[in-house]
DNA sequence: CTGTTAGCGCATTCAC
DNA sequence: GTGAATGCGCTAACAG
């Protein structure tokens, strides 16, 4: 434990002042070569490191971070995002952040455009943390704050074409062989189930779960193609009606998942019907998934880390400001968990 | 984001000066009444918080933390805890502590008696963190503790007739139900592998879990007795022999799990006797098991979170020490990860 | 360009 | 008992 060394230490070092030491540290103002020279080496040899607390009492910057992200639903994935967010604010409480939330309907394009613009819109806005479901907007939204050179993070997913200072996602092909893992299908009966997305496109990360599913599966000498099904993910009378008639049409299956968070939808169906001999293995940890695996009418769920996902992205941004580094783009592939029934207690709380 | 209050506004809204605020939070020297009142009402409604930093900052107290865990192998579960441990004391660097590291031979009771009495020889002890091993030396150590008010903390196990502080431990039960789950059996076939431990006992949490594994198998209409082999965990030339006896007296075996951390052993020899037909689920994310997860030798690993305990632990101490608040036993079960082939290489480097 | 000074939130020490 | 003054690591504003 060889204490930090602190800028009076290091100006004392370097034989110069404090504020010599600190206009180094932080690129402002003019400095002798003779004397960036010998602060540089003293920092070095020092190993200092800035005590981002201290500084952050001195600096009495407001940092604003305008963040995008789906609307939370409780108990859902975003707001498990938003808890990270949270735990992360209650850590650097001593930091004063502003934070302007301007969350989007992830079902409603319109909705996600006039979230952006409204980004563009913050005062003094320092960094942005984005929650991206639509490619086009997305990387509209990100030229822009290129331009004006505004950091921007995502979190949950990645969208091409565009330079994040981070990002913090899970690797959906992984995901994706992880189920082929725990459905443990026969060469017959296997069925991917998704729900009908109106208008704009699938999901990227349901598309990469599913290319991960099926490499697994072709690894694993399983050639039949899965079957399919889609169902609404908003009219549950009518979802119970067009998943039934899916499992009447095709009573050999029985192996399913669904790639996406509405996996309980399926559950509750298969539970109605009295298919209790399908496994089927769904996608993460939100209230109600929870429940059916409680109940065994899932039998395991793959979860990404969403706490963690807000979290890491509020300790990224609160680290470049006061360590004041350069753009690096930093990718952190968040852990896949597997949570069955039994290990489902301990998981409660703790999802960072 | 309502800006923390500071002690001197606290002192405005009361009508005193700071240090009579200061007084009051940390309980030291005389306060009248009348203020007392005034005080603590204003904390209450301005939601007070130290600021743990810029606290230690001016507190320039060395915290002295003694710390007495088995030792760490590389790659082993010990040295995941240490890496928790040097996360944390990484994050608090602007806190000034002293580490005092005290490992034992966790095969060797002797060893761990000479580490906990040089445990009461450290100067202005402030607290203590445990890994414990051994039941008795440990409540010894713990009652002198009480008696000298010294706090302390375990991580990985608990010890009855103790009082620690906080627990950072997994639920031993719950892994021993994951096992069964992964292990999906059948009626017979089923063997657990056990390391003969010189001397002393089993250790707690093995036990918990074979209670785990067989309340599971009762659960699901199990009733055949689980085949038993017991190998050595040092000479790997007899545990092999031993290991390969067992399987060729008892060749119906597929399913088996070894309930610490050693499974890769067994995997090993299994590998070399061309028995890819066994399913074996073994525990902990250490260097040999990853090795044999990543061959196939291995079917899946139970994880604990050994850095989260570590990190958890400092964690808990350093807030005692700057919010100190009185005791007031915390056990902190952390989650149990199912991994895979698949998704291990997402676990690398994030076992917090 | 560079050193000095003041002030942030906090804990401690010293008058009164 | 209590307030004022000092110092910690740090940043910012000011004076040469």
């Amino acid at each position: 434990m060889a204490k930090q060394a602190s800028i009076k230490e290091i100006a004392q070092m370097a034989g110069v002042s404090p504020g010599t030491v600190d206009r180094i540290i932080h690129n402002r103002g003019k400095v002798s070569e003779k004397r960036r020279i010998a602060v540089e080496k003293a920092l070095e040899e020092a190993g200092y490191k800035t005590n981002i607390h201290t500084s952050a009492v001195s600096y009495r910057k407001t940092i604003t971070i305008a963040v995008s992200c789906p609307m939370a639903i409780e108990g859902g994935y975003w707001s498990s995002v938003e808890k990270g967010f949270q735990d992360a604010l209650d850590e650097f409480s001593d930091i004063d952040i502003r934070w302007v939330a301007l969350p989007y309907d992830q079902f409603d394009v319109d909705s996600c455009n006039s979230a952006y613009s409204k980004v563009l819109e913050v005062e003094n806005l320092d960094a942005v943390i984005i929650g991206a479901t639509f490619e086009e907007p997305t990387q509209e939204l990100c030229t822009k704050l290129d331009s004006m050179g505004i950091p921007y993070v995502f979190v949950d997913s990645s969208i091409k074409g565009t330079a994040p200072w981070a990002v913090f996602v899970s690797d959906q092909h992984i995901c994706g062989q992880v189920v082929g893992r725990l459905l443990d299908a026969e060469e017959s009966g296997l069925a991917i189930l998704a729900t009908r997305r109106r208008g704009s496109k699938r999901a990227t990360n349901s598309i990469e779960r599913e290319r991960g599913l099926l490499d697994f599966l072709k690894d694993h000498g399983i050639t039949t193609e899965p079957k399919r099904c889609q169902f609404s993910s908003t009219d549950i009378t009518l979802a119970e009606r067009e998943i039934g008639d899916f499992f009447r049409e095709n009573p050999e299956i029985r192996w399913v998942t669904v790639l996406n968070s509405r996996g309980y939808i399926v559950a509750d169906t298969l539970k109605k019907l009295g298919r209790s001999d399908v496994r089927l293995v769904c996608f993460d940890f939100t209230a109600d998934n929870r429940r059916c695996l409680e109940e065994g009418s899932i039998y395991s769920l793959i979860c990404q880390r969403p706490a963690a996902q807000g979290y890491n992205a509020i300790h990224y941004l609160v680290e470049h400001f006061f360590y004041k580094v350069g753009r690096k783009e930093k990718t952190t592939t968040l852990p896949i968990d597997v949570v069955f029934k039994e290990n489902l207690p301990c998981y409660r709380e703790s999802n960072r």
